[in-house]
DNA sequence: TGGCGGAATTAAAACGTTATAATTCGACAC
DNA sequence: GTGTCGAATTATAACGTTTTAATTCCGCCA
């Protein structure tokens, strides 16, 4: 009505701008606003330019609320963390990948508890259900998990932090654990060790086949001794597994050689080691799979490989965020290789 | 209209159930049900059941988007995490406390990334100014945080992660560090330590103000000579710390007792000691507040003090939920003690 | 018989968007 | 002049709630 000036109306005192704040100033219909701010090209660039001028000047920004009710699109991503296990710097580093990916695209990050222990499809249905987020990330992947069959049943955004043995494919980031396994066994080798020990995830978890199968290759190839600990997995207390550990040293031909994953096995082990006097880097040694810079403090010294948890995060969401704008999965997955060699520096 | 018989409709085939479903099937109106199902004493009891039963039977849940857009609430309790230093168990923990306050209130946690470098003002101004959550809890409080003052100012319910030194009151949730410094510096002198070393936050952190008064009143109490750590800060790289610690020992007269604020200055001064030859328990000791149970597994062992960060992340979570349900915040504040001694144990 | 009060329910508006289906209006062809 | 087309804009409905302000209806009193 009153766009006659090419001058914007100046705004109405402090209350929260909306489209039809702007359409009032610049004499548009909402609809026109909408349009304009979407950038349609069907609206007059001038038109476009005039409203985008205005909608800066009072700060418009988009009411989420309202525009998740209009389009059902939550502008939220979840992730699935689990609670019940000692991470150490994972949840940290993992959970700043994902914020730093997410920053500026106007996505928020949900956190929502994953125990193992339950029913883990219990929150993912929540989510579905009541359409919480457009994307979801996961970790702790099963060879067959039922999450991840929901999900692509669903054809719901997601992205695992690990493999599945699914033949319909999903998007994923994953670190290459046969290869850590590989090299840790022939580095231990290397050093003239014997006898290898190895704690593994509980068997439904997909790296738990990976860290085996390279453990296994690298064993036969080398023909040196090895062992697997049973009774104790990746997921024991560290009670469990320090008791399990220490037993082990008390019978006949223990290991020499300890391949660790994670810097809670490595801080377990090398407890253990120190309660039965034996010192690492001299009678046995300890190799680990790290996600914390912080490693680099404990003394002894061991070699490390470092799982970049940050860039995992990111990666993932950077995929997420391609699947969410309805990119096919089939191309999306990064793996993660160790870096060249164990090393107490890298 | 159809609600002659006592039976309610079944539910139409797979569509999202909304209140509308529930009016058709109960034949109420949509107004009814809406009320009935927030239990309101004026709608009839036997309505109310009625409806409560269709509604169970169709699995309802309300729309958030549209209870959100009509409401202004959000149903969302918003994180400021720290997201550039090294924490090790301490995002971890305190998230899964949070969850699991949260669980079942229908409230969902994000994380925000909060960067002390830059301006930790800016994510509390895009949540309040987009209305992004009911509430906010955030960590590493400064004595006249800005974040504090803003979100008192504008009435948003807040819950922080130690105190501050304005005299409006607000919610907080605090370790007692004042306590655990003194403590420390007896224990130390109670095994025969003559100088004792501090590594402090940085000044503008309230806790650091804790930390030396306690430290300060214990070393004036027992007499013992001391030195605070300077050029280098809780929040300093892990390296110059280091750095740091072993030029303080080529020096005359070093430290032989060490407070650790945090298992990551714990790892950085033990590795510290054992790159000097220093042995932790002969030569010197080393006292550490933890946060991570994991810390059973460091050796040399040392004596901690736990500091539960998971209890912790629980009752600031509980707290903003009766913030944000209306309780005034001058009473709303707890505060946690160091168990009773120190301890390898507990 | 008429009116009144109160209990129970409901119609309708609103929250701020987006998308569908008009509507306007000038230009241009016939 | 009439008709058609297309570009630009707009009215309107809808998303699923909550809440204000009716409306219905019954019993009861005068």
């Amino acid at each position: 009505m009153t766009r006659d000036a090419d001058e914007i109306a100046p705004l109405a005192p402090s209350e929260k701008p909306t489209l039809r704040t702007i359409a009032e100033m610049t004499g548009f219909a909402i609809a026109t606003v909408s349009r304009a701010l979407a950038d349609d090209p069907r609206i007059a660039k001038t038109t476009r330019e005039k409203v985008a001028k205005a909608a800066k000047s009072v700060g418009y920004v988009p009411d989420r609320a309202a525009r998740r009710l209009r389009t059902g699109r939550t502008q939220v991503v979840s992730l699935l963390l689990n609670t019940e296990h000692e991470f150490l710097g994972f949840t940290h580093e993992f959970l700043t990948g994902i914020t730093d990916a997410l920053r500026g695209t106007g996505y928020s990050v949900t956190v929502v508890p994953d125990q193992v222990g339950e029913d883990r499809l219990a929150p993912v249905r929540t989510i579905l259900r009541n359409n919480l987020a457009d994307g979801l990330l996961f970790t702790r992947t099963e060879c067959f998990d039922p999450r991840a069959r929901l999900l692509m049943e669903s054809g719901f955004p997601f992205v695992s932090h690990g493999r599945t043995e699914f033949t319909t494919p999903h998007a994923w980031v994953d670190f290459d654990n046969e290869a850590f396994a590989r090299a840790a066994v022939h580095r231990l080798v290397e050093k003239g060790r014997k006898r290898i020990s190895l704690i593994l995830p509980e068997d439904r978890f997909t790296f738990a086949q990976h860290l085996r199968y390279g453990f296994m290759s690298a064993v036969r190839e080398t023909g040196v001794e090895y062992e697997i600990v049973t009774d104790v997995t990746l997921d024991s207390s560290t009670r469990a597994v320090s008791e399990a550990l220490i037993e082990r040293r008390q019978k006949p031909n223990p290991p020499d050689g300890y391949i660790c994953v994670g810097e809670v096995m490595a801080l377990v082990t090398l407890s253990a080691l120190d309660d039965t006097g034996v010192t690492p880097g001299v009678e046995a040694d300890v190799l680990a799979k790290r996600a914390s810079p912080i490693f680099d403090n404990i003394r002894p010294r061991i070699e490390t490989v470092f799982e970049d948890l940050r860039a995992t995060g990111r990666a993932m969401s950077e995929m997420l965020l391609r699947r969410m704008a309805g990119e096919p999965p089939e191309t999306l997955h990064v793996m993660f290789k160790p870096d060249a060699g164990f090393g107490d520096k890298s």
